[in-house]
DNA sequence: GTGAGATTTCGAATCATTCTAAGTCACAAC
DNA sequence: GTTGTGACTTAGAATGATTCGAAATCTCAC
Protein backbone atom coordinates (compact mmCIF):
# COMPACT_ATOMS: atom_id res chain seq x y z
CA UNK A 1 0.00 0.00 0.00
CA UNK A 2 2.50 2.26 1.21
CA UNK A 3 5.42 2.11 -0.94
CA UNK A 4 8.55 3.81 -0.08
CA UNK A 5 9.81 7.00 -1.55
CA UNK A 6 11.81 7.23 -5.19
CA UNK A 7 15.62 8.53 -4.97
CA UNK A 8 13.91 11.83 -6.51
CA UNK A 9 11.08 12.02 -3.79
CA UNK A 10 14.05 11.71 -1.19
CA UNK A 11 15.91 14.15 -2.70
CA UNK A 12 13.03 16.53 -3.36
CA UNK A 13 11.99 16.07 0.67
CA UNK A 14 15.53 16.41 1.86
CA UNK A 15 16.56 19.73 -0.73
CA UNK A 16 13.82 21.30 0.53
CA UNK A 17 13.60 21.26 4.79
CA UNK A 18 17.50 21.46 4.27
CA UNK A 19 17.58 24.67 2.76
CA UNK A 20 14.62 25.90 4.70
CA UNK A 21 17.45 25.16 7.47
CA UNK A 22 15.17 22.10 8.90
CA UNK A 23 16.32 18.22 9.48
CA UNK A 24 15.32 15.40 7.84
CA UNK A 25 14.10 13.07 10.36
CA UNK A 26 11.93 9.39 9.94
CA UNK A 27 9.06 10.53 10.86
CA UNK A 28 9.06 13.60 7.84
CA UNK A 29 10.26 10.84 5.96
CA UNK A 30 7.42 8.78 6.96
CA UNK A 31 4.31 11.56 7.14
CA UNK A 32 5.69 12.44 3.22
CA UNK A 33 5.66 8.98 2.03
CA UNK A 34 1.97 9.31 2.48
CA UNK A 35 1.39 12.21 1.10
CA UNK A 36 2.61 10.44 -2.10
CA UNK A 37 1.41 7.35 -1.82
CA UNK A 38 -2.41 8.15 -2.96
CA UNK A 39 -3.02 11.33 -4.24
CA UNK A 40 -6.01 11.86 -2.61
CA UNK A 41 -5.97 14.75 -0.70
CA UNK A 42 -6.03 13.26 3.07
CA UNK A 43 -6.77 14.95 6.24
CA UNK A 44 -4.48 14.84 8.88
CA UNK A 45 -6.12 12.20 10.39
CA UNK A 46 -6.57 10.28 7.67
CA UNK A 47 -2.31 10.85 7.34
CA UNK A 48 -2.04 10.05 11.14
CA UNK A 49 -3.59 7.03 10.63
CA UNK A 50 -1.85 5.92 7.28
CA UNK A 51 1.93 6.95 8.88
CA UNK A 52 1.01 4.86 11.92
CA UNK A 53 0.83 1.88 10.14
CA UNK A 54 4.36 2.05 9.06
CA UNK A 55 5.53 3.88 12.01
CA UNK A 56 3.23 2.86 15.30
CA UNK A 57 4.44 5.27 17.33
CA UNK A 58 4.01 8.49 15.71
CA UNK A 59 1.99 11.05 17.53
CA UNK A 60 -0.44 13.01 16.01
CA UNK A 61 1.15 16.34 17.29
CA UNK A 62 3.76 15.18 15.15
CA UNK A 63 1.86 14.79 12.05
CA UNK A 64 0.43 18.43 12.56
CA UNK A 65 3.98 19.74 12.78
CA UNK A 66 5.15 17.86 9.51
CA UNK A 67 2.44 19.11 7.53
CA UNK A 68 3.14 22.78 8.46
CA UNK A 69 6.36 22.10 8.32
CA UNK A 70 5.97 21.00 4.13
CA UNK A 71 4.03 23.73 3.65
CA UNK A 72 5.92 26.54 4.57
CA UNK A 73 8.83 24.64 2.66
CA UNK A 74 6.52 24.68 -0.32
CA UNK A 75 6.24 20.52 -0.37
CA UNK A 76 2.46 20.64 -0.34
CA UNK A 77 -0.49 22.75 -0.13
CA UNK A 78 -2.62 23.29 2.08
CA UNK A 79 -6.74 22.37 0.50
CA UNK A 80 -9.82 24.02 2.59
CA UNK A 81 -13.09 23.23 2.00
CA UNK A 82 -15.80 25.28 3.70
CA UNK A 83 -15.43 24.39 7.28
CA UNK A 84 -14.16 20.96 6.62
CA UNK A 85 -10.66 19.73 8.11
CA UNK A 86 -7.76 20.79 6.34
CA UNK A 87 -6.37 18.30 3.29
CA UNK A 88 -2.85 18.06 2.18
CA UNK A 89 -1.76 18.05 -1.59
CA UNK A 90 1.49 17.38 -3.07
CA UNK A 91 0.39 18.54 -6.56
CA UNK A 92 2.56 21.42 -7.24
CA UNK A 93 1.37 22.43 -10.35
CA UNK A 94 -1.27 25.30 -10.43
CA UNK A 95 -4.30 23.52 -10.33
CA UNK A 96 -7.94 23.99 -8.56
CA UNK A 97 -9.70 21.52 -6.57
CA UNK A 98 -13.21 20.17 -7.22
CA UNK A 99 -14.87 18.30 -4.20
CA UNK A 100 -17.58 15.50 -4.95
CA UNK A 101 -20.78 16.81 -2.81
CA UNK A 102 -21.90 12.98 -2.51
CA UNK A 103 -18.25 11.34 -1.86
CA UNK A 104 -16.79 14.06 -0.63
CA UNK A 105 -13.69 13.16 -2.51
CA UNK A 106 -11.45 16.04 -3.63
CA UNK A 107 -10.47 16.15 -7.18
CA UNK A 108 -7.67 17.95 -9.06
CA UNK A 109 -8.67 20.10 -11.92
CA UNK A 110 -5.54 21.20 -14.31
CA UNK A 111 -5.90 24.83 -14.35
CA UNK A 112 -4.27 26.19 -18.24
CA UNK A 113 -2.30 29.05 -17.46
CA UNK A 114 -4.41 31.29 -20.11
CA UNK A 115 -7.14 30.81 -17.20
CA UNK A 116 -5.07 31.65 -14.54
CA UNK A 117 -4.19 34.55 -16.62
CA UNK A 118 -7.58 35.87 -16.98
CA UNK A 119 -8.03 35.47 -13.44
CA UNK A 120 -5.34 37.82 -12.72
CA UNK A 121 -6.94 40.08 -14.67
CA UNK A 122 -9.73 40.80 -12.89
CA UNK A 123 -7.86 42.51 -10.25
CA UNK A 124 -7.93 45.81 -10.14
CA UNK A 125 -4.76 47.54 -9.95
CA UNK A 126 -3.07 47.68 -6.23
CA UNK A 127 -4.43 44.35 -5.41
CA UNK A 128 -1.70 42.27 -5.71
CA UNK A 129 -1.64 38.84 -4.93
CA UNK A 130 0.55 35.64 -4.08
CA UNK A 131 -2.24 33.40 -3.38
CA UNK A 132 -5.27 32.23 -6.19
CA UNK A 133 -7.16 29.12 -4.64
CA UNK A 134 -10.18 27.52 -6.99
CA UNK A 135 -12.69 25.38 -5.77
CA UNK A 136 -15.51 23.86 -7.49
CA UNK A 137 -18.34 22.34 -5.52
CA UNK A 138 -20.57 19.47 -6.93
CA UNK A 139 -21.39 16.33 -8.58
CA UNK A 140 -18.68 14.46 -10.52
CA UNK A 141 -19.50 11.16 -12.04
CA UNK A 142 -17.78 8.29 -10.65
CA UNK A 143 -15.59 6.83 -13.87
CA UNK A 144 -12.38 6.20 -12.54
CA UNK A 145 -11.71 5.77 -8.64
CA UNK A 146 -7.91 6.28 -9.25
CA UNK A 147 -8.62 10.12 -11.03
CA UNK A 148 -7.03 13.00 -9.58
CA UNK B 1 -24.21 53.78 11.87
CA UNK B 2 -27.11 51.11 11.46
CA UNK B 3 -29.95 52.32 9.12
CA UNK B 4 -33.13 50.96 8.57
CA UNK B 5 -33.66 48.12 5.81
CA UNK B 6 -35.17 49.76 2.62
CA UNK B 7 -38.61 48.91 1.84
CA UNK B 8 -36.77 46.86 -0.96
CA UNK B 9 -34.31 45.05 0.87
CA UNK B 10 -36.85 44.49 3.53
CA UNK B 11 -39.67 42.83 0.56
CA UNK B 12 -36.15 41.04 -0.54
CA UNK B 13 -35.66 39.72 3.31
CA UNK B 14 -39.46 38.51 2.96
CA UNK B 15 -39.97 37.07 0.09
CA UNK B 16 -36.76 34.90 0.48
CA UNK B 17 -38.02 33.77 3.96
CA UNK B 18 -41.40 33.38 3.26
CA UNK B 19 -40.63 31.85 -0.12
CA UNK B 20 -38.76 28.80 1.84
CA UNK B 21 -41.85 28.64 4.62
CA UNK B 22 -39.93 30.77 7.46
CA UNK B 23 -40.68 33.46 9.42
CA UNK B 24 -39.81 36.92 9.45
CA UNK B 25 -38.74 37.80 12.95
CA UNK B 26 -37.71 41.05 14.33
CA UNK B 27 -34.36 39.19 15.13
CA UNK B 28 -33.67 38.18 11.13
CA UNK B 29 -34.12 41.67 10.54
CA UNK B 30 -31.65 43.49 12.69
CA UNK B 31 -29.23 40.66 11.53
CA UNK B 32 -30.10 41.28 7.78
CA UNK B 33 -30.09 45.10 8.25
CA UNK B 34 -26.63 44.82 9.75
CA UNK B 35 -24.97 42.47 6.93
CA UNK B 36 -26.34 45.12 4.01
CA UNK B 37 -25.05 48.47 6.37
CA UNK B 38 -21.42 47.63 5.87
CA UNK B 39 -20.00 45.44 2.82
CA UNK B 40 -17.19 43.96 4.91
CA UNK B 41 -17.72 40.34 4.98
CA UNK B 42 -18.60 40.25 8.91
CA UNK B 43 -17.36 37.00 11.05
CA UNK B 44 -20.66 35.86 12.94
CA UNK B 45 -19.00 37.60 15.86
CA UNK B 46 -18.88 40.99 14.41
CA UNK B 47 -22.29 40.52 13.52
CA UNK B 48 -23.33 39.77 16.74
CA UNK B 49 -21.57 42.79 18.31
CA UNK B 50 -23.40 45.61 16.23
CA UNK B 51 -26.76 43.91 16.08
CA UNK B 52 -26.76 44.17 19.79
CA UNK B 53 -26.49 47.72 19.56
CA UNK B 54 -29.54 47.86 18.07
CA UNK B 55 -31.35 44.54 19.99
CA UNK B 56 -29.47 44.54 23.29
CA UNK B 57 -31.03 40.86 23.95
CA UNK B 58 -29.91 39.41 21.07
CA UNK B 59 -27.95 35.71 21.29
CA UNK B 60 -25.18 34.77 19.78
CA UNK B 61 -27.33 31.20 18.82
CA UNK B 62 -29.56 33.53 17.14
CA UNK B 63 -26.91 35.43 14.78
CA UNK B 64 -25.56 31.80 14.24
CA UNK B 65 -29.35 30.29 13.21
CA UNK B 66 -30.23 33.61 11.38
CA UNK B 67 -27.18 33.68 9.07
CA UNK B 68 -27.16 29.69 8.53
CA UNK B 69 -30.98 30.72 7.61
CA UNK B 70 -29.82 33.17 5.08
CA UNK B 71 -27.50 30.97 3.66
CA UNK B 72 -30.27 28.42 2.96
CA UNK B 73 -32.47 30.97 1.08
CA UNK B 74 -30.13 32.28 -1.20
CA UNK B 75 -29.28 35.65 1.00
CA UNK B 76 -26.35 35.81 1.50
CA UNK B 77 -22.67 33.55 1.14
CA UNK B 78 -20.65 32.36 3.22
CA UNK B 79 -16.67 33.12 2.85
CA UNK B 80 -14.10 30.96 4.33
CA UNK B 81 -10.57 32.07 3.72
CA UNK B 82 -8.31 28.71 5.15
CA UNK B 83 -9.09 28.22 8.71
CA UNK B 84 -10.57 31.56 10.15
CA UNK B 85 -13.92 32.34 11.23
CA UNK B 86 -16.95 32.29 8.78
CA UNK B 87 -17.50 35.52 7.22
CA UNK B 88 -20.73 37.04 5.10
CA UNK B 89 -21.34 38.46 2.20
CA UNK B 90 -24.84 40.15 0.68
CA UNK B 91 -23.31 40.60 -2.95
CA UNK B 92 -25.09 38.49 -4.82
CA UNK B 93 -23.14 39.26 -8.11
CA UNK B 94 -20.98 36.77 -9.11
CA UNK B 95 -17.74 37.48 -7.67
CA UNK B 96 -14.02 36.83 -5.77
CA UNK B 97 -13.02 37.39 -3.06
CA UNK B 98 -9.67 39.45 -2.13
CA UNK B 99 -7.79 39.14 1.52
CA UNK B 100 -5.60 41.45 2.33
CA UNK B 101 -2.50 39.98 4.25
CA UNK B 102 -1.69 43.39 6.11
CA UNK B 103 -5.11 44.06 7.27
CA UNK B 104 -7.59 41.24 6.74
CA UNK B 105 -9.67 43.41 5.00
CA UNK B 106 -12.01 41.13 2.58
CA UNK B 107 -12.76 42.73 -1.04
CA UNK B 108 -14.74 41.94 -3.44
CA UNK B 109 -13.79 41.81 -6.74
CA UNK B 110 -15.72 41.37 -9.77
CA UNK B 111 -16.16 38.42 -11.88
CA UNK B 112 -17.01 38.77 -15.45
CA UNK B 113 -18.71 36.31 -17.35
CA UNK B 114 -16.13 35.45 -19.93
CA UNK B 115 -14.13 34.45 -17.13
CA UNK B 116 -16.50 32.40 -15.35
CA UNK B 117 -16.83 30.71 -18.53
CA UNK B 118 -13.29 29.99 -19.43
CA UNK B 119 -13.49 29.02 -15.42
CA UNK B 120 -16.30 26.25 -16.08
CA UNK B 121 -14.52 25.19 -18.84
CA UNK B 122 -11.49 23.61 -17.13
CA UNK B 123 -13.92 21.16 -15.38
CA UNK B 124 -13.54 17.41 -17.67
CA UNK B 125 -16.95 15.78 -18.71
CA UNK B 126 -18.53 14.69 -15.97
CA UNK B 127 -17.71 17.35 -13.57
CA UNK B 128 -20.89 19.11 -12.77
CA UNK B 129 -20.36 22.17 -10.44
CA UNK B 130 -22.81 24.03 -8.77
CA UNK B 131 -20.83 26.19 -6.63
CA UNK B 132 -17.37 27.82 -7.56
CA UNK B 133 -14.97 29.86 -5.25
CA UNK B 134 -12.12 31.85 -5.82
CA UNK B 135 -10.39 33.88 -3.24
CA UNK B 136 -6.76 35.73 -3.55
CA UNK B 137 -4.78 36.49 -1.18
CA UNK B 138 -2.24 39.04 -0.87
CA UNK B 139 -1.67 42.82 -0.33
CA UNK B 140 -3.89 45.84 -1.25
CA UNK B 141 -2.87 49.52 -1.42
CA UNK B 142 -5.54 50.89 0.78
CA UNK B 143 -6.87 53.48 -1.50
CA UNK B 144 -10.35 53.62 -0.21
CA UNK B 145 -11.46 51.83 2.93
CA UNK B 146 -14.82 51.67 1.38
CA UNK B 147 -14.38 49.96 -1.44
CA UNK B 148 -15.50 46.37 -1.63
C1' DG C 1 -57.95 33.99 21.94
C1' DT C 2 -55.83 29.19 21.26
C1' DG C 3 -52.76 25.75 19.81
C1' DA C 4 -49.12 23.90 16.92
C1' DG C 5 -45.02 24.70 15.20
C1' DA C 6 -41.20 27.76 14.55
C1' DT C 7 -37.84 30.54 16.79
C1' DT C 8 -34.95 32.16 20.38
C1' DT C 9 -32.07 31.60 24.24
C1' DC C 10 -28.50 29.73 27.46
C1' DG C 11 -25.31 26.69 28.47
C1' DA C 12 -23.02 22.48 27.48
C1' DA C 13 -20.76 19.64 24.05
C1' DT C 14 -17.90 18.96 20.03
C1' DC C 15 -13.86 18.78 17.54
C1' DA C 16 -10.06 20.50 14.69
C1' DT C 17 -6.21 22.80 15.83
C1' DT C 18 -2.72 24.98 18.80
C1' DC C 19 -0.09 25.28 22.85
C1' DT C 20 2.92 23.73 26.74
C1' DA C 21 6.29 21.44 28.86
C1' DA C 22 8.96 17.53 29.26
C1' DG C 23 11.56 14.01 27.04
C1' DT C 24 14.73 12.57 22.81
C1' DC C 25 17.77 12.94 19.39
C1' DA C 26 21.61 14.51 16.21
C1' DC C 27 25.72 16.21 16.13
C1' DA C 28 29.34 19.66 16.80
C1' DA C 29 32.83 21.25 20.14
C1' DC C 30 35.81 20.18 23.33
C1' DG D 1 34.19 9.83 24.48
C1' DT D 2 31.67 13.24 27.04
C1' DT D 3 29.00 17.28 26.99
C1' DG D 4 26.20 21.07 25.28
C1' DT D 5 23.01 23.00 22.08
C1' DG D 6 19.18 23.35 19.43
C1' DA D 7 15.81 20.99 16.85
C1' DC D 8 12.31 17.57 17.07
C1' DT D 9 8.80 14.61 19.08
C1' DT D 10 5.41 13.47 22.31
C1' DA D 11 1.20 13.47 25.46
C1' DG D 12 -2.02 15.98 27.21
C1' DA D 13 -4.23 20.37 28.20
C1' DA D 14 -6.16 24.51 26.28
C1' DT D 15 -8.48 27.10 22.75
C1' DG D 16 -12.09 28.76 20.02
C1' DA D 17 -15.46 28.52 16.38
C1' DT D 18 -19.42 26.12 15.76
C1' DT D 19 -23.19 22.93 16.92
C1' DC D 20 -26.40 20.76 19.92
C1' DG D 21 -30.15 20.14 23.55
C1' DA D 22 -33.80 21.56 26.01
C1' DA D 23 -36.68 24.90 27.93
C1' DA D 24 -38.96 29.40 27.20
C1' DT D 25 -41.11 32.46 23.98
C1' DC D 26 -43.11 34.00 19.93
C1' DT D 27 -45.93 33.84 15.55
C1' DC D 28 -49.69 33.05 12.81
C1' DA D 29 -53.47 30.42 10.97
C1' DC D 30 -57.66 29.02 12.71
MN1 LIG E 1 -15.73 11.26 -7.73
MN1 LIG F 1 -7.26 46.89 1.76
ZN1 LIG G 1 -4.68 19.19 -5.25
ZN1 LIG H 1 -18.32 39.19 -1.18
Amino acid sequence: MIRNLTEQDKEHLQEALIKSGQKVTPQREAVFTVLLAERDHPTVDEVFHRAREVMPGLSLATVYNCLETFVGCGLVRQVNHERESTRYCPNLAPHAHFRDKETGRVHDIELPPEVLKSLRSILPPGFDSEVIEISFHGRAQAKDHHSN
